[in-house]
DNA sequence: CGTAGCTTTGATTGTTTTCAACACATGTGG
DNA sequence: CCACATGTGTTGAAAACAATCAAAGCTACG
């Protein structure tokens, strides 16, 4: 049984969507429905699957339903920065709405399931709701803002503080997207992806996580991240989430 | 004599930023012409003078007409990381159109000459010209385009690639916007503000800059980069422009 | 001139990488 | 059910890279 593509309404996806946008937009009851009634296909991708590679021409959009998704740059030489990772609920190449040529490339890092949204639907959701342009730029905004603060993390924190930054990070998005609290989610991210988001190696990762847990701010077992300290984490990571521009 | 604010039309700023932006969107002679009769208030900022504050409400966007401009977080212990660097054309905080509160902070780095540009005139043109909207949508994605790449540079890269990556990039983009060679163009900037754009110390930059020059690759002193060879600083720094999204 | 800011140098320390190996879990085919 | 392969986590020792500390030149500018 390959992927099968099926057409569905009102998946999970779109309702985590909404949520996310509705963190940082008003929308009215109508773009309201726009959006919960986008046509898309929907269908599971392999873990370390690539779904778009870089230069791919893109028609449609991909919304993690679930899962964990990345997106990567890779040096000629092999070594490999994932930029950003996308959780539930997130468009992940929002931006290829305007840029319909990907300048990024996206692969599943668990098992998960996307939906695909054709750009058409967007656009003529748009058209027909011009506010939706500015919730959608909006929400490319705070991406970049992620970004931005992805540069500081892996330019200017040591690695126990990058890990402890990454998991407040995640902890309040999770929260935010109402799957988890922030001090109890699942993470079921290999070391080596880890080490591909902060900058480190993976045996420096092994070891930081270590040094993270012996501070007993967090204890972990690979799949699952629990603080048991937030105040203590937020402190070791000097973590302040005005970028991620919630309110 | 403060910096005294007055409206012009037509200035340099605003032909560059067009220029900038049709690099990678097509304009109808209406919405270029939008563009150029966009009113502002043009003013010098100081080299190291902040003008946009963290959490700041904005009810303009900034344009470089001449100088540098850093986008920078600061941790709370001081450590500082520039995010961004702005160049003349650049419309260094376009985000504020959709997030009205900077979630970010501008500095100038040399002395530098700003355009203001109210976010009503920008939404006037907008409502008139509803193209623009996705024009300048797109812009801002560019700037995020180049935030990733910024993660993959300080995360992945080792510190005499990182000098030969941006200094790659800012050739590129001096050139694209008219105002260099990329082989040779100015770049009055501290080495304490590079070490900060590129997560190093300025120790580090300085000896590292000194190793480049022994490559033979780059000649500079300080203000000037003079690239000798194109070919070998783009194999140093492992340079692929594609993140630049030009067409 | 004299000063302040910036660049450069040297010596030392510290963090992170590299290399190599082993432990542990999971899943597969024999 | 075992043997085996594979992927992931963990450990140790050595080397490389970058940070730190401290001080000395250089340059532009008043």
């Amino acid at each position: 049984m390959g992927p099968a593509f099926l057409s569905y309404s009102d998946r999970p996806g779109l309702r985590l969507f909404l949520r996310r946008i509705e963190q940082r937009s008003h929308l009215t009851d109508a773009e309201r429905k726009a959006i919960l009634s986008l046509k898309y296909e929907v269908g599971p991708v392999e873990a370390h699957a690539d779904f778009v590679r870089l230069g791919e021409p893109l028609d449609h959009c991909v919304l993690i339903e679930a899962g964990l998704v990345g997106r990567f740059d890779m040096l000629p030489d092999g070594r490999r920065q994932i930029t950003a990772l996308h959780i539930p609920g997130d468009m992940a190449d929002l931006p290829s709405l305007v840029v319909p040529k990907a300048g990024w490339a996206l692969q599943a890092l668990t098992p998960s399931m996307i939906a695909r949204i054709p750009h058409q639907a967007l656009h003529e959701a748009v058209s027909a709701h011009p506010g939706l342009g500015n919730v959608l730029w909006r929400d490319t905004v705070v991406d970049s803002s992620i970004y931005s603060q992805g540069v500081t993390n892996v330019g200017r924190r040591q690695a126990i503080e990058r890990v402890a930054h990454l998991w407040c990070e995640l902890g309040l998005r999770y929260e935010q997207a109402g799957l988890a609290d922030r001090t109890a989610f699942d993470l079921p991210i290999t070391q080596n992806d880890l080490a591909d988001t902060l900058g480190l190696t993976v045996v420096h990762v092994n070891r930081t996580i270590q040094a993270l847990r012996r501070t007993g701010a967090v204890r972990t077992n690979g799949r699952r991240v629990e603080i048991l300290d937030w105040q203590a984490l937020v402190a070791i990571a000097q973590f302040d989430p005005t970028y991620l521009l919630l309110d």
